[in-house]
DNA sequence: TGGGCTTGCGCC
DNA sequence: AAAGGGCGCAAGCCCA
């Protein structure tokens, strides 16, 4: 069954629809907590138009739904699906569903509602036609299957992401505190530079004789540095690296720890870790190619460097499990390459292939391979891929045919059915003015054809990482007799990575789960294709130890 | 003063 | 050591 949430003139309204789509009924609701909390046991598949406009504030009143269909989100990927192309919901033109999801919320909820147009809170979106539109639109799919597939594992990540970011992840300021202190040195009042960022910049303007140096600011700093006797085009790091003056080592230390204060500081300690939490605002979705974005906090970004903050709470564990070398072994399957299966089979694909004997050592293999999804044109990774070619030949024929189809300006498609954007068609190339003009529209082309190539890797990688995670979320409901963050949950997700919270007594049960969803994520986008999924699980105390 | 752009760098 | 895909964020810069 489903059941179709709408608000309607501030009230909410909720449809019951049969499997098969036939109305059953239709009714008010005045307290949705207690409508929910009767109809879950039921089983029923929720349908809304935003799981963040209407999870939340179940969450916060105890109650955790199994299954929905988030659809903003599912009306994105049907919009431009090529399963779906001739679909009513894909040829009519656009409309409220189509319209980015309203502001989000942040640590300073305030501030969101008054981004918000008086137009679009005024536009009605109608669940329930879209719903029925939606359905249309996957039962006249090419594959309905996979169409399918993908919006249930879309909408399990638009569940998942709420739960995350209401459950939290563990993060301990005294931990962070000290490791700031340590590197940087006692927090300095507002806008200060702490004591040591200030010790190592007082060095590097010694050596540069440039007292009023502001390393903050390109310009200046590569003013200073060529007034010293070093040309440089950039100030990036490793172009620094290069250069050899006694102001170099300095400057790259600064330029480490005032990034560590400025992304990760205690500015952002303060902004983002409530209550021994940090709750970012995971976007499902955010990313064309399906991956999740976030925003506010850089949950994507968090660097190695403060990961030791993240500790369990006592009488628990993190459980950290990655999928090893994933987009590789994507590829492999994308392409039933049997040849890069077997490389994966044993467990280290890179040591696989030097195995086989395409490439010299491990890191050629994965430097060849990151080549291969990229676009590498030059370099060692350039250098590399006739030789993966020569070894793997399917493989590299599907990102090869990407490419060229992004060139030509056409779309390509994921394991599931999410397509890329429409690119722009590069045969103008006549119309072209100059020789200049003609070189910028072939690098225009063949940069969307990096993008193309990627795009079926990244983005099947995506759908098999929401797989895992709906079929983590589904086995850890067994480890589960009571509200679910009092039980092992899911409270980290990084692509191809997850972190479980649990307590310690279930770590190990924990573990076998994770394996057991990766398995269960391969069979769903790969059926029986004998290529293998490993992952990597670290029981730790703190997030810093895994890896 | 504020918005939009660029630069640089963190993550996968 | 650094070229190829996808991001978000902070700071400086530039202009209205």
């Amino acid at each position: 069954m489903f059941i179709v949430l709408a608000r309607v003139d501030s009230r909410t309204m909720a449809a019951r629809l049969s499997d098969a789509g036939g109305a059953l009924g239709i009714e008010y609701v005045d307290d949705l907590a207690a409508f929910v909390t009767a109809e879950e046991p039921q089983h029923p598949r929720w349908v809304w138009d935003d799981t963040a406009a209407w999870y939340p504030e179940l969450l916060e009143a105890g109650i955790r739904v199994e299954r929905c269909f988030d659809l903003r989100l599912c009306h994105a990927i049907l919009r431009s699906s090529v399963l779906t192309a001739t679909s009513a919901l894909a040829t009519a033109p656009q409309g409220v569903w189509d319209a980015p999801p309203p502001a989000t919320a942040t640590p300073d909820r305030e501030t969101a509602l008054f981004d918000v147009e008086p137009e679009q809170v005024a536009v009605v979106a109608d669940p329930l036609a879209e719903f029925s539109l939606q359905r249309a639109a996957v039962a006249g799919s090419a594959e309905p299957g996979r169409i399918q597939r993908l919006l249930a594992a879309e909408s399990a990540g638009a569940l998942i992401a709420a739960e995350m970011r209401f459950a939290g992840l563990p993060w301990r300021v005294d931990a962070h505190d000290r490791l700031l202190e340590e590197l940087l040195g006692p927090r300095p009042l507002e806008g200060a530079r702490p004591q040591k960022v200030q010790e190592v910049l007082d060095v590097v303007r010694d050596r540069l004789e440039s007292p009023e140096l502001n390393p903050d600011s390109p310009s200046d700093l590569l003013k200073a540095l060529g007034v010293a006797g070093l040309q440089a085009t950039s100030t990036r790091s490793w172009e620094l690296k290069q250069l050899k003056h006694p102001a170099i080592a300095p400057l790259l230390e600064y330029k480490k720890l005032a990034r560590l204060l400025s992304s990760n500081g205690w500015h952002w300690l303060d902004t983002w870790v409530v209550d021994g939490r940090f709750r970012p605002d995971y976007v499902p979705g955010g990313v064309v190619t399906g991956r999740w974005a976030t925003s506010g906090g850089g949950a994507l970004q968090l660097p190695k460097q403060v990961r030791g903050a993240v500790i369990a709470d006592p009488g628990w564990k993190l459980v950290v499990a990655d999928a090893s070398q994933l987009e590789p072994r994507i590829l492999a399957a994308l392409a039933a390459d049997k040849g890069m299966a077997e490389a994966g089979a044993a467990g280290d694909l890179y040591a696989g292939i030097v195995a086989s004997g395409a490439v010299e050592t491990r890191d050629q293999a994965k430097v060849a391979m990151l080549g291969a999804m990229y676009g590498a044109t030059t370099g060692e990774s350039g250098r590399l891929m006739p030789r993966l070619a020569r070894a793997y030949p399917r493989a590299i024929a599907l990102v090869e045919e990407a490419a060229r189809a992004g060139e030509r300006g056409e779309i390509v498609t994921t394991r599931l059915g999410r397509s890329s954007p429409p690119g722009q068609r590069f045969e103008g190339w006549s119309e072209a003015r100059s020789a200049a003009d003609t070189s910028r529209a072939r690098e225009r082309s063949r940069a969307w054809g990096r993008f193309t190539r990627n795009f079926v890797v990244q983005g099947t990688a995506a759908e098999w990482a929401l797989c895992w995670m709906a079929s983590i979320r589904r086995r850890l409901r067994e480890l589960d007799d009571g509200w679910f963050t009092d039980a092992p949950h899911l409270v980290f997700f990084l692509h191809d990575e997850v972190v479980v919270h649990a307590p310690t007594g279930l770590a190990d049960a924990v573990s076998v789960i994770l394996t057991e969803a990766a398995a269960e994520a391969g069979r769903l986008l790969f059926g029986d294709l004998p290529v293998t999924f490993p992952i990597t699980i670290a029981s730790v105390d703190n997030y810093g130890q895994a890896k």
